[in-house]
Order: structure tokens, then sequence, then C-alpha cells
DNA sequence: CTCTGGGCTGTAAGCGCTTCCACTGCCCGT
DNA sequence: ACGGGCAGTGGAAGCGCTTACAGCCCAGAG
């Protein structure tokens, strides 16, 4: 961007950067006269001030950054724009980083860390050790979708809860053959998992070990065929892709859902009330997580103190029709 | 993020600024003892040179942005990862801005823009008198899923085409009479409908005008509830949200798709695939869509002049149950 | 033994802005 | 009539870095 300097803007106005600077951020006094020809030259030149030129001279980059994995899918996206939204009320631009990579991911974070006031990091996207060092810099920051990672504060949604609620709902369906897909070595799965580990346990039901599996369509459906073989009541799966994947190896296995095998998911993303059968998941508030997210780091990078807490968001319960066919089914709002 | 800088690392290793950044950059000759110094100073510094410092020196941001509308779902989410990935190899950050609030959106862009070395801006986001001024000013920007801006390149996915075989492959269904759903203002769309209107008039079949609605779930049970009591052969829908929202009003309204009315949609958004019935649509490469983005404003960027050309990517047309039950329906690989 | 040419370093000038400080008038109180 | 105070303004010092440019020293050439 070719953009036209202060320094013409006051030439062209026959004043002195400093009066310049003043007119436009309202800072200081300015006569009305001399506004006027300052509005008139920056109007003339389309002067925009130089964002570098700012952040250097105010010690701030008003931006913050979002780290998350590499995963696709409609999960990270509605978080951030939950972000975005908030951020940009708050006046600050986003910045996006998609670690994928895991080579250079430190340096690249740690670039990334140069160019905002703070940084969400997305479960866990990041080494412990670095997020050690970027927290122990200074770097305000709020972890998303697990613990609070000392140093910073965290926001994440209800999971230990809302699975006991989800198991025994599947239990009352009858079910007692479990089946889980979906490594548990995330935080917030691996809470699921154990709150459901718990109250399958109350009930004298063996709690099955999860399946390891990538959190993708194509994965729900490795994870599938292995696990159906088995003939299980019920697949109990980490997120809604892994479930609609366990749907379509269910079919390729020529099994009912949910006749033959009871399907369930999480995070109740859009394909979820949509798919045949329509999924029984747990509604998980993305956008407002992100915006809670926004906001923790806009308190942070004001000054508050780090306090490793960790928000809780509430979740819902979402029965629909691949958990077994309810005798009532009172059709959603669109 | 209190860092060190670049001064407490050339005195920690007795040494001036300048031989630090040689050092560091590898530009100039250092003797190899003095590299060690810098090198051990920096290490115990834990020294990240300020991005701020380094762009202002370099008058380059190493970093673009993109800015698109406030839709959610899937779309921007897809195009957005492919752009970042793309960005991110070829050592740019990404800013991302969502001009959801009409007021300030001029502003906010041209913020932006003093914080990125090129733009990418999504469909009819920004107004056509304000691409011009970027674009004068000298800002590399590419357009996403429209025709180039005088002084920009552009990249979208084919249309006329795809629907023209679409509206085909429908009337060899037997379908006579078509409704449209969602506007057709926006520059991707309206080709379509173009499209539609002239294959439709090639077998004598009037053309319907397009009934609008936002590019949503909702959006499309509104305009279905309303296009429906017309009693159409087939709706054709702007994008597969729309198409969901469809497919929804006519289960509202005691309707079978596709056995009383056929519903196609646009983009196969993940939805689509697991949907009931499974959506026929025309897939859109959306990751490549954002990588062919990003290259072209690196291109840009690196000192190509714009050439006013709009690149035109592939689409797939998916036949699914929607749009009439085929005799034979090979199932999808996962 | 002097001269020359590199190799290696430091000095300092920006990059575009904000802001402290100093300075000039001018109005007002006394 | 005179000093104080303040609105209005410019000068200049950074903010953290890159990079000419210049200087130093030493080896090899003549």
């Amino acid at each position: 961007m070719s953009d036209s300097t202060i320094y013409e803007v006051a030439r062209l106005a026959g004043v002195s950067i400093a009066t310049v600077s003043r007119a436009l951020r309202g800072t200081g006094p300015v006569s009305a006269a001399t506004r006027e020809k300052v509005l008139r030259a920056v109007e003339e030149l389309r002067f925009t001030p130089s964002r570098l030129g700012v952040s250097l001279a105010e010690g701030r980059h008003a931006a913050n950054g979002i780290v998350f994995p590499d995963l696709s899918g409609p999960y990270f996206g509605e978080v951030l724009l939950g972000y975005e939204e908030v951020a940009a009320e708050l006046g600050r631009s986003v910045l996006i980083l998609s670690a994928r990579d895991r080579a250079g991911v430190p340096e690249t974070v740690k670039d990334l860390a140069t160019r905002v006031d703070g940084l969400v990091v997305f479960g866990q996207t990041l080494p412990d050790a670095l997020l050690t060092e970027l927290a122990g810099s200074g770097l305000p920051m709020v972890m998303l979708a697990r613990e609070a990672h000392p140093g910073t504060e965290a926001v994440r949604s209800e999971n230990a809860d809302s699975a006991e609620a989800l198991a025994v709902h599947l239990i009352a369906h009858g079910h007692r053959a479990f089946a889980l897909a979906g490594g548990h070595d995330e935080g917030d799965v691996s809470q699921r998992w154990t709150a459901v580990a718990r109250t399958l346990g109350r009930h004298g039901i063996a709690a099955p070990r999860p399946v390891e599996c990538p959190y993708t369509v194509e994965g729900g459906y490795e994870a599938g065929l292995e696990l159906l073989g088995s003939g299980p009541d019920v697949v109990m799966c980490a997120d809604d892709q892994v479930a609609l994947g366990v749907i379509l190896a269910a079919e390729e296995l020529g099994l009912s859902v949910p006749g033959d095998v009871a399907v369930t998911g999480w995070d109740d993303i859009m394909a979820a009330r949509h798919s045949r059968p329509a999924l029984t998941t747990v509604r998980q508030p993305l956008r407002e997580l992100g915006a809670a997210a926004a906001r923790l780091l806009d308190e942070l990078i004001a000054g508050a103190e780090p306090t490793d807490t960790t928000r809780v968001l509430a979740t819902d319960l979402v029965i629909r029709a691949s958990c077994g066919v309810h005798p009532v089914h009172p059709p959603e709002e669109p």
C-alpha cells in the first residue's frame, strides 16, 4: 500500500506532524481552524495512519491471535466466528494460525506472539512447555476447550455432567453393550469418557476402552467398521463427525441405526440435525465459547492477573432419533 | 509480551545490534565466534525479534488479510482453511475480518489494509467504491467467488456450466415446474440462475423468479414455506443450507422429498451428504478456492501486475437422492 | 617492508507514529 | 500595567529493527 505518511499530511496542512496526530486522535488541544486544515489534507491524501507506526509508538498491537489444530469441519469455524465478532467489537484485529505442520510450530507461534497483544490457544494444540514459556513471558493467554494452564484463563463447555446424562439416557433405552469411538487423549473428550465410565460402572456395566480415530467422518467410518463387528448396542462418539462416519459404516455393514445399533455424537454441528437418522448429541455453545475467550483475553490484556481459572459453559443434551426411537418426537424449530 | 529487545541481546553478547541482526538473519559476514556468542545470548534471553520493528524496517508485513461477509456455516471456514494453509507455507500470517456491521466497515477495512501486504475479499462483501480505492492505493487484492474488480485478480468456481448440467439433469427427471430459492444479487448465484433460465428456456419451460432469502437453513425454511405452496416439481437452491431448510419446510408441510418435490443445493457441504434425503448438489472446491487466492495474492505482492483476470475452478455435479430416485445409486466412498 | 583488499564490526540513518516538553501568544485577574 | 495560566503549536526523543556506510585489522601481494 503506497500510502501517504503523516509527514505529507503535515506539510500539506502546513502544520507539524504532532499537530496532525493530535487532530486525528483528539488528544490534546487543536484549534478548530487547524483541525479543519488537517482534515482537509487527510481527505485529499486519503491518509490512514500506518498501523505499524501507531503500534510501535503505542506499544500495543490492537490485535490478538488464535491458534487451532489442523482439524477442519464446522467446529472451529463456529468458534472462530464468535471470537472474531467480539474481538472486532473490542477494536482488535484477529490473526489466525493453524498449527498443522508440527515442525515449525514453536517458531511460528512465537512470531505470532510478537504480532499480538494476546493469544487464544485451542485444546492441546501446543506443547505444555511452549505454553509455559509464552505465559512466562507475560503474554496474556486464554485456553479454549481445556483446563487452564498456569498463567492463563480458560473456557470450555461442560463435559462430565452432560456425558453422564447422555449415558443415563442410553441406559434407559435399554442399551447395555457400549462402544466408544474417538481417542481419549484430548482434555475435553477424556473428561467425557471418564464420566461415561463412572456412570456405566454405577449400573454394573463394564466401560469399554475408546477406539482411537481422527475426529473426521472418515475416521469415524474406519472406527465404525472395527467397532461394529463386536455387535454393540450403542456407539458413543467423540464428536458428530465421528458419529456420522459410524453411521455410514453401519449402513455399509447392513445395520440399521438406531434399530440394530444406536449412535450418539457431540457438538451438534449442522449436519447432526439433518443426518439420517438425526443425531442425538450434546450441543456445545460454539460461538459463545469463542466470544467468552475474546472477552477474557481482553481483560487480561487490560491488565487483569491470570487466575488459572477454567470457565465452564453449559451444554444441552439434544435427543434425536439416532439413540433409539422415542414415543413422542416433537419437531425442532427451524 | 515483555520480550527482550535486540539491544539487550547485543549488550549481553558484547556486540552491536547490527551484528546481532546479521547473525540472526544470515545477512552479511559474521565470524563463527561472534555468531556463537549471539546465539547464546538469544537463547538465554529467549529473544524473538519484534515483528513490528522488523516490518517497519523491512517495509513489509509478511501478513495478508481476508475479509468475508457475516455468513457463518461451513463454506467460509473451509475456504479460510485452504487460504491459511497456503499463506502459512508462504511465510505469511493471516488476518481475518468479518464485515458484519455495515457501519464501520470502510474504516475497519482501511485499518486492516495497513496491517497487511495484500487482501483477499469475498464476493460482494465490500462496496465497489471501496474496492476501487483500495486497489487504486496499490494494495494487492484478490477477489473470491466473483469476477475480478479492476486492479485485482479473482478466483471463483465454475457456475454456468454446472448450473446448466444440473438443470438438464432435473429436466431429464421429468421435472417441469421449477422454483428457485435464494436471491440473485450476488455475483456467483446470479450466474447460476441465468444459466438455469437459459436452459429452461431452451426446453420451453418458463424460468421462475428466484425467491430471496438469507443463505441459512432458517432462510431456506421460510422460503420453502412460501415456495412450496405453489406446488413446484423441484426447488433449486442457492446453496446447501437453503436446500436443507427447504427440505425441513417440505417435511413440515407433509411433502415427501423427492417424492412430491425434488430439492437441490450447491456447495456440497458436509451436511449435504448426510442429510435425509442426501442432497443433490454441486461440489465447489472450497479449500482450493482459498489456496488459489493465497497463491495469486502472493504473486501480486511479489510484484506481478494485476490483470483483472478471473480464474475459474471446476466443480462437480453430485447426484444424490434429493433430486429424484435413480435406478442405481452406488454408495459413496466414506 | 609497505600497500591493498577482504573480512568483520560498529555507527547511524531511517521506517511512521505518539507524546513529553518547551515555547509563544493572549486573556484575565489584580 | 503586569504576571500567571493556558490554549495551541513545534521540536525531538523514542518504539525495535534493518542496512547502507565507514572503519578497523590482518593476511597476502609486490
